[in-house]
RNA sequence: CGCGGGGUAGAGCAGCCAGGUAGCUCGUCGGGCUCAUAACCCGGAGGUCGCGAGGUUCGAAUCCCGCCCCCGCAACCA
């Protein structure tokens, strides 16, 4: 009986196409999946969408066409993407399957019946138009965040999940499950940002077990609002169809809705799969699936995933991709340049475990470069001429064993075990690190042994023949242990030395190898210059498709309204950081006064070259606290896309005080 | 004084837990080779291992203390 491996990704959000930060997170699942199932593991891989959910309303909406039709497009797109980079799930699962929705249903209602969802009012400050709640401290400038009007009090109905009733639990499961969280410094996130109360932080495990033991741990988990009213496309709730069901727990659920849970009867396949092994998922939704998706399981009473791992991003040149910027990079566009195994070496290679790795198009020209062309892809072919021109393509093995034949060998055969295990640990660059090796040593061994010399001398021939399948079977174990990563390419190389695929029960390999007569060029050398062009073509596309001024339209206001902000020229005198903070606190000058402004600008200015700014100041906003110091004022800034603030500045020289209209 | 991670050659990283010649990939320079995709192999240069003429030790990148800087999460960014 094969052992089950049971891993799935986080459901893609289909609000529009995913980059290659998105492509990432499937395509190292899938080597993941790949490695298993030539280990002889019964590997079940989903993946999927999520598509409900108020955006996709608006941008069907926008679209003019039904919310049905949209996702229906983007999952479609999506799908096709993953299929591009040879992603090989067992299942793509969208949300708004059917069985997916009734199994959603009926989770609410059995959670419900249970008393772990109960039904309350929320309070709060309701936007009319937007149908939002937001908090008080949610609001700007005592108004709606998102439309910038009127908010009334109100109360209206909703469902909550009594989340505090399993904290013990949930604290507990973590802290004897030291894989339960990967990689382990999230953990500590986790606890004391969402879980255990402030007097706790900062105790060690075994003082926080001690605690739990005698009953007096304490937690700042608070119930949590599990359904919407305020738009329609999601799960109804159904026994309340006012209500859908909230996003988080219609997502999450897929992990096991997808391989057939029903609360009433689940069937074998979910019997057999469940616990999944490994959610693998981005560090910026980790705390959802490290406390409220083990809550939910624990609700259903359902045994909890054994590890989510919470991989690290791929940023653009260290930036985050922008649309704007026209750097957002995607798969496909990334192989039709350097090749489908090309951008799958790449991200698996340069995303390391824990840190964000950086994407650039030099970077994977270099790699390619380096690693495929040369590395390998120069190997395969040296090896397949010299076996067609000293022997018709024939190399076999023989007893002409000379000194460094010991040494090669170790390398081949130490090689699986090596990768083996680094790749337990889910650590693909690290595993594919030690591939690489084996291709270098190879590389090597054709210096040592010099064949061209070899050929040379009638006498020699055994030794060459030997020579020659020594290196054809250290293709043929590094094609096999490449194929989970870049499965096409290990398919050509096996195809060049006329070599099968096998599993990695065992590396016993042919005595004799038959080559190809004709060799191909794996990976041809790409010189950077040569794919400008293509590259600014697509930037230049994607700066055309952003168009920012269409988005995050203001409503209408009156000039009324707009006379009432009093805005003045002023010269900032003074200015200092603020401790632990994004603040700057400037002193004022507008004229006769001078004012106290905090400005959230200490990452695009420093304190230094901010004195003797002239700046536009909100002068009629009420006073705020922040950080124990007076802010009686807003500096007018630019925004942006990427985020970065530009102090906006009179034109002449106008004089301090000057009121803007 | 919120929590955590990190600062090692031009770049990206390993080494630290279990102190003992500072290592890998890329780049760079020189040499070799000619089977191969200007490739491959070898060698060199390049490092005060963030700072403290700090502590422990025969010995510290590694353990301890203090400080500085960066990043993540949280908060905050009126």
């Amino acid at each position: 009986m094969k052992e089950k491996f049971y891993l799935t990704t986080a459901i893609t959000y289909t609000s529009g196409k995913p980059h290659i930060g998105n492509s990432y997170e499937s395509i190292f699942s899938d080597a993941i999946c790949r490695f298993k199932r030539k280990q002889g593991y019964d590997v079940f891989f989903m993946t999927g969408t999520d598509e409900h959910g108020l955006k996709v309303e608006q941008k069907a909406a926008e679209k003019g066409v039904t919310c049905r039709q949209f996702v229906d497009g983007v999952a479609g797109e999506i799908k096709r993407l993953w299929d591009l980079m040879d992603v090989s799930y067992d299942k793509f699962i969208r949300t708004t399957d059917d069985y997916h929705e009734k199994a959603v249903q009926k989770i609410f209602t059995k959670l419900y019946n249970q008393g772990d969802i109960y039904k309350d009012s929320y309070e709060g400050l309701y936007c009319t138009p937007c149908e939002s709640f937001w908090t008080a401290s949610q609001l700007k400038d005592g108004k709606c965040p998102d439309c910038g009007r009127e908010v009334k009090p109100a109360k209206e109905e909703a469902y909550f999940f009594k989340m505090g009733k399993y904290a013990d639990r949930l604290v507990r499961h973590i802290l004897t499950h030291p894989k339960f969280i990967q990689p382990v410094s999230r953990k500590n996130e986790m606890m004391n940002n969402f879980l255990i109360a402030d007097e706790f932080i900062g105790k060690s495990d075994s003082e926080l077990l001690a605690a739990l033991d005698g009953g007096k741990l304490k937690h700042k988990l608070q119930d949590l609002c599990v359904s919407r009213s305020t738009f329609k496309w999601g799960v109804p709730v159904e026994f309340d169809s006012r209500h859908v069901v909230y996003v988080w727990l219609d997502a999450l659920t897929n992990y096991i809705t997808g391989i057939g849970y029903d609360p009433e009867a689940s069937n074998e396949q979910f019997n057999k799969l469940w616990p999944a092994n490994v959610h693998v998922i981005g560090k910026d939704i980790l705390r959802f699936h490290t406390i409220y998706w083990p809550i939910f399981l624990m609700a259903l009473g359902l045994e909890l995933p054994e590890c989510v791992l919470g991989h690290p991003w791929l940023l653009q040149g260290g930036d985050k991709m922008s649309k704007s910027k026209g750097n957002v990079l995607y798969a496909d566009d990334l192989a039709n340049i350097f090749g489908v195994d090309a951008v799958r070496y790449f991200v698996l290679h340069e995303m390391p475990y824990a840190d964000d790795g950086i994407i650039t198009w030099e970077l994977i020209c270099d790699r390619v470069n380096s690693d495929l062309a040369n590395t390998l892809g120069n190997l395969v072919k040296r090896t397949v001429s010299m076996t067609n021109q000293y022997f018709g393509g024939r190399a076999e093995k023989t007893d002409a064993t000379e000194q460094p034949d010991g040494d090669f060998e170790n390398t081949i055969s130490s090689t699986y075990p090596r990768v083996a295990e680094k790749m337990s640990e889910y650590k693909v660059c690290d595993a594919l690190d030690c591939l690489w090796s084996l291709f270098r040593r190879a590389n090597k061994y054709i210096d040592e042994t010099t064949p061209w010399l070899l050929a040379k001398d009638e006498g020699k021939k055994d030794r060459l023949s030997n020579v020659l399948y020594n290196l054809l079977r250290a293709l043929d174990v590094g094609a096999n242990l490449l194929k989970p990563f870049m499965p096409q390419t290990a398919d050509k190389i096996l195809n060049e030395i006329g070599a099968t695929e096998r599993n990695f029960e065992s590396f016993e390999t042919a005595a004799v190898y038959t080559v190809t007569q004709t060799p191909q060029t794996l990976f041809e050398r790409i010189k950077f210059e040569d794919i400008r062009g293509a590259i600014e073509k697509i930037e230049e596309k994607q700066r055309m498709e952003a168009a920012p001024v269409d988005e995050n339209r203001k409503p209408e206001i009156s000039i009324d309204d707009f006379a009432n902000v009093e805005m003045r020229v002023g010269t900032v005198v003074a200015c200092e950081a603020v401790k632990k903070s994004k603040l700057l606190h400037e002193t004022v000058s507008i004229g006769n006064r001078r004012i106290s402004v905090l400005s959230g600008i200490a990452k695009h200015y420093t304190p230094e070259e901010m004195v003797g700014k002239r700046v536009i100041v909100v002068t009629n906003l009420p006073p705020r606290e922040m950080k124990g110091l007076k802010s009686e004022g807003m500096i007018v800034c630019a925004e942006a896309p990427d985020g970065t603030l530009s102090i906006v500045s009179p034109e002449k020289d106008v004089p301090d005080g000057s009121l803007l209209s």
